[in-house]
RNA sequence: GCGCUCGUAGCUCAGCUGGAUAGAGUGUUUGGCUACGAACCAAAAGGUCAGGGGUUCGAAUCCCUUCGAGCGCACCA
């Protein structure tokens, strides 16, 4: 158990000595630093259940906690507000825990299987920066719940069907309708054709722009989607071509944004389940035709407003994007038998999900205990307050976005750094944490504004101030003659700041995964290390003679370095060895 | 029309399961490198928490209401 929540544990059972039962106490940080390092505020609480003063009960709280030689200077203010400060002693103690073993920082769960899935790249469109959100947040949660002790699948759950399919074949056929594939003969031999990444980042937006200007195009568009479905020979053959150059392009950006995935599947491995998923539809006789298409009501009495059932079937008999949702929830369950499901998208889908969620769970597909969440998250918004654009108006694409931001990065390394390939590595890690980083800091809900200015932006509270400083605490342990050290002493306020930050982490790794938000992780990151940064530069570490507080020092800058380490990789984050 | 989200410093955002004097970064002004790495540290100025009402010891936070913004509402994904 962390330092903190054995602290909180014996505060409850001092509760309980003098007569009020608690389930639990939170030490929150003070806001009134000059009063103490924590306070306790549930006297006031406990106030109203027990009707009596505040004050009063404060009193005898304060009187159990002086006899604790881990608190000093308990003191009761305002209304009943009780101030604590933890004594040097315990400090000392629990630094020296941390030094020993930085994995006992936080507490795990209990074991649950998780499947998440995030990322959500579609075959038929570039990565824009829409993307970057999914990618970052699903590949954090995904860490954390891992750090949390969780057993994690993780699947990118491409979009690999569906009427960008049609879209993009609809436009090839018409730069080259001459090519095999589209001939009534086809039969699926090899076609000498190629594209690349580029073109096909072309090739998508300027067929939906025609087919939005013209029905007899969409309804093209359509049909093409409908025979892929049911297996046209040369629309397979080209929609596979076309899926290995576009996957392996994506690949590469993940690969960049320091995201990984246990499965790269995409909605089409689906197909194998689909028969089944229906059938257990119809056997529950959830099915039943509406307008020409198969739907599932899926209305509950306490809804305080209208739930359109969900279309399962296309009345052209066509599946869509539910369809592919719920047999790939089927195929989950069956293969994996996850205990939770987290779906990491745009906010925007929130509707849908619902309905998904209560379709599958209606129809049994997941089991009634089985928890299926969407952890929506808000958009990247341009200047405008719109979705991001270029200066031309069009939607900017990662790649773009990930060089704009090296661009800059480059143009600050240290220039005692010679070797190009390094530079280059390292310029794109700082740039992907400054990216990362500053996609955190919100609240995940949040809509927010990324302005192309903060793109030059690497100072203040950025990735790169974060790796910046922890570089920094590794090349001062890497310089010093002693390398066994530990916490002796609590010198002067700005070590004891240092240790309070530190001791508060549980709290920070609990909140943020309770309500699946990095922000609070980035926020707390960027305290300890702008704390250490304090006592770094009102303290010389290497030029101290008292060997005891040189020793203090050390370990504690060990411990932050360590702490910083491990938080940034929860957040997809690396630290490169200079910068 | 129905529903969901939001409105906090010049700007971008925290804080929302009610707690003390509403925070951070940035920007502006200013100080600190012959220094363990200055992508750093320090200081100042900057607020009707959109407006109004209510609940109570206490409201940015909960409830009602007005105004403003965004988003979603069966055969797209």
């Amino acid at each position: 158990m962390s330092y903190i929540k054995m602290i909180e544990k014996d505060i409850v059972d001092i509760f309980k000595r003098v007569g009020y039962e608690v389930e639990s106490v939170e030490l929150t940080t003070s806001n009134r630093p000059d009063l103490g390092d924590f306070q306790l505020n549930d006297a006031m609480k406990l106030a109203k259940s027990y009707h009596e003063n505040p004050h009063a009960i404060a009193e005898k709280i304060k009187e159990e906690l002086e006899k604790d030689d881990k608190f000093t200077n308990v003191n009761i203010a305002g209304p009943g507000f009780i101030n604590i400060s933890i004594s040097s002693k315990a400090l000392i103690e629990f630094l020296n825990s941390l030094n020993d073993d930085i994995t006992n920082s936080f507490d795990k769960r209990k074991k649950k299987k998780i499947f998440i899935d995030y990322g959500g790249a579609n075959i038929a469109k570039t990565l824009h920066v829409g993307h970057l959100r999914s990618a970052n947040i699903g590949e954090a949660l995904k860490r954390l719940a891992r750090a949390m002790g969780n057993e994690v699948i993780a699947d990118v759950h491409f979009g690999d069907i569906g009427r960008q399919s049609g879209m993009v074949i609809s436009e090839i056929k018409r730069l080259h309708p001459d090519l095999k594939y589209f001939a009534d003969d086809y039969n699926g031999e090899e076609v000498d054709f190629s594209i690349t990444a580029e073109e096909l980042g072309e090739i998508y937006p300027r067929a939906s722009l025609a087919s939005k200007e013209d029905e007899s195009r969409m309804e093209e568009v359509r049909q093409i989607t409908a025979d892929l479905e049911n297996g046209h020979p040369g629309y397979t053959a080209l929609w596979n071509k076309i899926k290995s150059v576009s996957i392996e392009d994506i690949k590469k950006i993940y690969i960049k944004l320091n995201t990984d995935f246990d499965l790269w599947e995409g909605e089409t491995d689906c197909y194998p389940y689909i028969p089944e998923t229906i059938a257990k539809l119809k056997e529950g006789n959830y099915l039943y035709e509406s307008e020409g298409a198969l739907v599932i009501d899926i209305a509950e009495d306490t809804d305080n407003s209208p739930m359109p059932p969900l279309v399962v079937i296309k009345s052209n008999g066509a599946t869509l994007y539910a369809t592919r949702e719920l047999a790939t929830i089927y195929s989950r369950m069956k293969r994996f038998n996850p205990d939770e499901l987290w779906y990491v998208t745009d906010f925007r889908q929130g509707l849908y999900f619902e309905q998904v969620f209560r379709a599958s769970k209606k129809s049994g597909l997941v089991n009634p205990d089985t928890e299926l969440k969407h952890l929506g998250f808000g958009t990247m918004n341009g200047p405008d307050g719109k979705p991001f654009k270029t200066r031309d108006g069009g939607v900017m694409d990662l790649k773009t976005l990930i060089n704009l931001v090296i661009e800059e990065t480059t143009s600050r390394l240290n220039p005692n750094i010679t070797d190009t390939k390094e530079r280059e590595e390292i310029a794109e890690k700082i740039a992907i944490a400054a990216l990362k980083y500053a996609d955190f800091l919100p609240f995940r809900t949040t809509d927010y504004i990324f302005e192309p200015s903060k793109f030059a932006d690497l100072e203040g509270k950025t990735g790169p101030y974060l790796l910046y400083s922890t570089i920094r605490m590794k090349s001062l342990l890497n310089k010093s003659d002693i390398n066994q050290y530990s916490v002796k002493e609590i010198v002067n306020a700005t070590d004891r700041a240092v240790a309070i930050t530190l001791l508060n982490l549980p709290n920070v790794i609990d909140k943020s995964y309770d309500v699946k938000s990095l922000n609070d992780i980035a926020e707390y990151l960027y305290k300890l290390t702008s704390t250490y940064n304090k006592f770094y530069s009102e303290n010389r570490v290497l030029t101290e003679e008292n060997p005891a507080v040189k020793s203090s020092w050390l370990a504690l800058t060990n411990i932050v370095k360590s702490t910083n380490e491990m938080l940034l990789d929860i957040l997809g984050i690396e630290v490169p060895e200079k910068m």
